[in-house]
This record gives structure tokens, C-alpha cells and sequence, in this order.
DNA sequence: TCACTATGAATGAAGG
DNA sequence: CCTTCATTCATAGTGA
């Protein structure tokens, strides 16, 4: 999933990016209008970033502290506050836990019946509508049968975070999904450590060991106040 | 509407599902054939058991239990997953409400005037959208592009956002984001929801009991301002 | 081939 | 956390 979209980046500095002619009404398709809706429209760098804390770091629910460091960071690419951050993250891992949760899908048959007859158990239907061919849903939580199945989740079908086709670009893959349509397999790793590739690895700590925040919060602010240096700034995280 | 122009069915008997979904299938180029990478296209068998799903048996947004089952029982009529389902009855019932939206609006056309005296906030609908006008067109009439200056866009409801008169969000205007040195800034406190406009302002507090990053930034104390730079100096996550 | 419509898929925000 | 809503993007499928 998150396959396609990645509408317009509203990036920084963009300028040109259409700001205010609303681009050619040919623009079949494309993006209308940026909005300046309310809604923040993450950047493939924010998305990147915040796959890649997810994925790589090991961040599922950030504390407020760590939302505000990494909205921090992502507001070099773009506009965004730390509740984006907040709701990524929760959205994020929500999704991942739904899909599971519904897909159980016979990702592979887990019994032969190859030809599966369709004699789904109809019960009655507390709710009604019942008779017809149909019944067949209500609560009846039964048939649950097959547990999760191993590492796998996601509903099939694409990889998460793909960014807008045209966008081009996008790489990374890493999904962390299974799909079983498609051709290759996922290879999830799953692994989530969280040392870096780059070999780096003082980031994401989740543990908070950073005494700085705990200690007296008003320092924090101040703190990196006076930190930022206009050029030097690097973001080694 | 309901006139589904359904298309034309690939759907065969299948029952395999596809099974060779895409790689399998492998040649499946033959005409017609959906080429499993794209989206879910329902046979009309299936969009007959939603349909009936939906308006016979009242689901709305089944649980993940009932997902399945459903998805389970739709298999047999061609290739579904989970997350098709969960989609059908989200879309349906977000578009069905959302005609009603647009069908209904103006129940007193109050309008004509253009010139309605600005004292008074306009409410939109419980529903949903503001006066508007005819924008019966709909579908893509949207409000794509109002200026909206400010991020008000016609609806009016909760967000949040419209309720701090205060730019809150700032900028906003599309220039790009990372100004960080600029000019403004969240001005004091106070402010909406939040408490702590006792005085003290530490806000970062630990204990959630506001989570800041669930409100308007603005509210946050003007050192996160100072905070960011572009280049991101901070560390660890 | 393009305009347009119906609808699948995603995803930011909230509500509970 | 889980569920629901609103919106938007993307794409089959058709008709002119």
C-alpha cells in the first residue's frame, strides 16, 4: 500500500512549484490545487525518514520527546508539527496491526480443498438478514482458524510507502509486507535493529537515557537554542 | 445510481483465486485479464453480496471478523482480500453519505444574498458543508481551490485549528517551510484548550495529561521556535 | 484520444 | 489501541 500518492510536495523553498496559478486546468489529474488545506501532506523526505524510524528504528509510539526531535528534524523538508508526528506513528502502526487482523487471508491454503466448496456455515444471523443467500456475516467470531500466519501481514499487494509514481523515485523498499500477488517475495526482515546501516548508531534511543529532558525540561529548549549554529548544523543524528 | 456499469467480468469460476495471482499466472496476458497489479475489480456477484451485505443486512463497517468471513465467502466468486471489503464498505458508506451531504444541503436557501452579513459565522450543516452553494456538480467541484486564506476552508466543525483564531498554523502560505528563523512567532500562550495558561509554562511535560503535540503548535512555548534550524542539529532520536 | 464518472486505495485526523 | 470519518489520489470503463 502507500503505493501511489504523494500528491504534490509542497516542499520548501518550492516556489515554483505552482504556488499560485493553479497550474493548467489541463492538468488532468494532477494535483488541482495545493491545497493549503489543513491537512499536512507529508514529503517523500518526511515519509522516508519516518519509515525509516519506524522500520529501522524500532519507533512505534514516540514520546513526546522524541515527536519533538524528529518533527524537529522534519521540518527541514517541509511544514509539520509534532502532532503529524503523533498521528503517523499511530496511524502507522494501526494500519500494519489492521491488516493483519483482517487478512488472514489464506495467504497459502492451509488445507488442500483445492476446490474449496463454498459451504460457508450460515448462521443465524442475530442480526438479521438472515435467509437469502446471503447470510453469512454477523458476530459470530468462529472460524478464526488460522492463527496469524507466520511473519507475514499486511494485505497483499504492494509495498508500503511507494511513493507516487511519478514522483519517480522512491526506492527504498522495505517493506515490511508480504504479498502474494506479486512475483518476489517480500523478504522481511522484520529485524529491527536498531543499529543503522551506516554503522552509525546513536540515534533513535528509545531508552531514554538523555538526562538533559529529565532532569529539567526547560533546559531542553533552551538547550538546543543556543546549540544551532546557522552553518554547521549537521544532522548527524 | 446504482447503476453500476459493471464492467465486464473477467471473472471466471475461478475459485483458485487466481491463485497465480500474478506470478503465476504468469501468462495470463490474455485479453481481459486483470493483471492482478492493479486494483481490486469486483465481479458482480461480489458487488451483489456486498450490496446486499450492506443494504439488506446493515453492515457498515464490518470487524475484522466479519472481513473475513465476508472476504471468505467472496472468494469463491474471484480473486478478494481482506482489505478490498474493508474498502467497499468504507467507500460505500463514505459516498453514500457524502451525496447526502451535497443532495441535501440548502435546506433554506439562505444564500442568494451574497452579501450575508459576515457577523455572523455561518454554520455549515451539521453535516457538513457550508452554504456553499449549489456545487451540485459535484464530485470534483470540491472546494479545491478557495483561497482559504488563514486554512479556513467552508467547513466548520471541529477542527481544532479554526478554533485558535490565531493563525496557529502559520505560515501557511505556502512558502516553504523551513523558514525557521522567521518572523513570527507563536506569541504567547494562552490559548485555546490547553490549560496551563497558569503561568508557568513548561510544557513539555511528561505527564500527558495534554499532550501538546495534539494541539496547536502555536500553543508551544516560543523556544521550540528558537528551536529549529534548518540544519537540524539535534542528535539522537 | 480525451472528458468524465464511478470507485478502489490510501492516509491524515479524530473519537472513544 | 481501535474504529470511523473525511479527503484525496488513482484508475477502470465508457461514450462522444
Amino acid at each position: 500500500m502507500e503505493t501511489h500518492h504523494l500528491h504534490h510536495q509542497q516542499e520548501e523553498t518550492n516556489t515554483t512549484t505552482n504556488a499560485g496559478g493553479v497550474n493548467g486546468g489541463g492538468g488532468r489529474s494532477s494535483y488541482l490545487c495545493r491545497q493549503s488545506s489543513t491537512r499536512w501532506i507529508p514529503t517523500t523526505e518526511q515519509i522516508r525518514i519516518l519509515r525509516d524510524l519506524y522500520y529501522n528504528g524500532g519507533v512505534r509510539s514516540p514520546s513526546a520527546e522524541q515527536i519533538q526531535r524528529i518533527s524537529a528534524r522534519l521540518r527541514q523538508y517541509g511544514k509539520i508539527e509534532g502532532k503529524n508526528v503523533f498521528y503517523w506513528f499511530q496511524n502507522h502502526k494501526a494500519r500494519e496491526r489492521q491488516k493483519k487482523r483482517f487478512t488472514v487471508d489464506v495467504p497459502t491454503p492451509p488445507i488442500p480443498t483445492p476446490t474449496n466448496n463454498p459451504s460457508i456455515p450460515t448462521f443465524a444471523s442475530p442480526t438479521g438478514m438472515v435467509g437469502n443467500n446471503g447470510s453469512l456475516l454477523m458476530e459470530r467470531a468462529y472460524m478464526d482458524c488460522y492463527g496469524t500466519v507466520g511473519g507475514n501481514i499486511g494485505w497483499v499487494g504492494m509495498d508500503p510507502y511507494r511513493i507516487c509514481p511519478h514522483q519517480g523515485e522512491v526506492g527504498e523498499g522495505e517493506m515490511g509486507e508480504d504479498m502474494q500477488t506479486l512475483p518476489l517475495f517480500p523478504m522481511h526482515g522484520e529485524d529491527v535493529c536498531l543499529g543503522r546501516s551506516d554503522g552509525s548508531d546513536e540515534c533513535y534511543d528509545n531508552n531514554n537515557s538523555n538526562p538533559w529532558y529529565l532532569t529539567d525540561e526547560s533546559s531542553q529548549p533552551s538547550l538546543q537554542l543556543s546549540l544551532h549554529s546557522p552553518g554547521s548544523t549537521f544532522g548527524h543524528y
